[in-house]
DNA sequence: ATAGAAACTTGATAAATATCAAAAAAACAA
DNA sequence: TTGTTTTTTTGATATTTATCAAGTTTCTAT
C-alpha cells in the first residue's frame, strides 16, 4: 500500500486514535482495490470477510426484496461500510455497488476483530463508529416514517446545501434515479416533487440546483437535528 | 437491589460475560424503578444519563416530528435501550414510554462508559449489542421501504407466530393502535389489512389471532431472513 | 352492573404515491 | 458529428394509503 493512501485512512475517525504499530500490522493484511462504475462489490446474504473503506469514488448500499429494490444510503470517502456484519461475523443485510469508479480499502475481518481485542483506543473508536451508524439508521427511519415525500426532498436539499457551503447552490452527487430511491419514491415522483418545490425557490437545471429562498424552504421542511445530520 | 433481580440482569447478553466484581461495582450505582402504564420515561432531545434495561413490562420507543408521531419499536424484558446515546454522550433520538406497568433498571452512563474501558468482555458485549441494534434498525428500514402495508402485517404476524410457539395461535402483545404505528400505517388501515388477510387464513378476535393457513400467508408475505428476525 | 371513556371498525372520500406510456433531454459511443 | 442509449420529464390513470365521520365494541372505574 502506498503511504499516501495510508495517511488518508489514518485520518478516518475509526483509526485516528489507535496505536501506530497496531495500525501498521492491521494495514499489512489490507489491500486497496479499484472498481469500475456500477460494479457490485458485495451482495446481501454473503458472509462478511472484509471491512470496506471507501477511499475514492462513491458506493451505494441497496437492498432487494420480492422484485423491488431500494437504495439504503450512499457512502462517500472516507467512510467504512458493513462494520456491524464484520464484528458479528454475520451476513450482509445490504448489497454495495460503486456509483462511479472507486477505490476501496479492504481489511480482513479477522484483523479487525483481532485488533479490537488488543487495542483499547481502536475498540472505543469502533463503538463510536457503530453508534454513529446506528443513529444514522434511526434518523433515516424516522425521516421515512414521519415525513411526506416532498418534505423528505426538501430536507435532503437543505442538508446538501449545508454540506456544500450554504451559498445557494447545490450539485447533486448522484443521478435522480438513485436520489429518488434514496428518498423512498419513484423517479417520476421526484420529478414532480421538484416541480412543487419551485414555489419555495428551488431551481433545477440537471444536477445543478439553486436555492433562492432558503427560509421558505426551511418553513416547509422543518429540519430537525433529531432527524437530519448537522441541521438545526 | 434485590439479588433476584440481579440474576435476571446478569443473564442479559450485555452482562453475561463480564467480570463478577466489575458487574457488582457497576450495579451498586444502578437502581430499579417501577413505572405505571403510559409513563414517559425519556424524551427525545434529552441527554442520556442512564442506560435503561427493561426488567418487567414493556416499553415503546417512539418519535415525533411536525404534528406526527410514530412508534419505532417496542422493548421487552430483558433488553436494554438507548445504548448508543449513552456511549456517545449524545441526546436521545427517540422517546420511551411504558405500555404497561414496568420495572426499569437504570445504570448511570458514566458507569457504563467506565466499565467499558476496564472490562474487555463487557466491551465485546457492547459491540455485539450495538451491532444487533444497528442490524435491527436496518431490517425495519428495509421492511418499510420494500414492502406494502399488507406484506408488513403478514410478516409481522409470521414473526409473532414463530416466537410464540408456531401452534397456529398468536396473542398480540400491544394494542392495535400501537401495532399500526409500529407497522407504519393508520389504525383504520390496519383494520382493513386484517380483513384482506382473512383470505389467507388470518382470523382476528380482539388480541387473539388464529392462523389457519400458514403456508398461504407465507406465499403472500415472502418472509426473508435478511429483513425478518429469526425467519427463513 | 353500568356509565363513561377508549379502542376498534366501517363507510365515504380525499390525498399521496405508483404505474404505464410516451416525449424530451442528456449522455455516450462509434 | 450522428445515431443510440439512457435518463428525466410529463400526462393520464390506477392503486395505495390517509382522513373524516360515524358507529360499534371493549375496557375500566366506580
Amino acid at each position: 500500500m502506498r503511504s499516501i493512501d495510508l495517511s488518508t485512512i489514518r485520518e478516518l475517525e475509526l483509526f485516528s486514535n489507535m496505536d501506530d504499530s497496531k495500525f501498521e500490522t492491521m494495514m499489512q493484511a489490507a489491500f486497496l482495490q479499484s472498481f469500475p462504475a456500477r460494479f457490485e462489490i458485495i451482495s446481501e446474504g454473503d458472509t462478511a470477510d472484509f471491512l470496506h473503506v471507501v477511499v475514492e469514488g462513491c458506493v451505494e448500499l441497496y437492498a432487494k426484496s420480492n422484485g423491488r429494490e431500494a437504495t439504503m444510503s450512499t457512502v462517500q470517502p472516507v467512510r467504512s461500510f458493513i462494520l456491524a456484519a464484520v464484528l458479528m461475523d454475520a451476513v450482509y443485510l445490504m448489497s454495495a455497488r460503486t456509483l462511479q469508479r472507486s477505490k476501496i480499502l479492504m481489511i480482513p475481518s479477522e484483523n479487525i476483530c483481532g485488533t479490537f481485542e488488543v487495542d483499547e483506543a481502536f475498540a472505543k473508536s469502533i463503538v463510536i463508529e457503530l453508534s454513529t451508524c446506528y443513529r444514522s439508521a434511526i434518523k433515516e427511519y424516522k425521516d421515512l416514517k414521519l415525513r411526506t415525500a416532498i418534505e423528505r426532498l426538501a430536507n435532503r436539499l437543505l442538508q446538501y446545501h449545508q454540506v456544500q457551503g450554504e451559498n445557494g447552490k447545490i450539485e447533486l452527487l448522484h443521478g435522480k434515479k438513485t436520489l429518488a430511491s434514496l428518498l423512498g419514491m419513484t423517479p417520476e415522483n421526484l420529478s414532480r416533487a421538484f416541480n412543487t418545490l419551485k414555489q419555495y425557490g428551488v431551481e433545477v437545471d440537471g444536477s445543478a440546483i439553486k436555492l433562492t429562498d432558503v427560509n421558505a424552504l426551511k418553513v416547509l421542511a422543518k429540519p430537525n437535528r433529531l432527524i437530519d445530520d448537522n441541521q438545526s
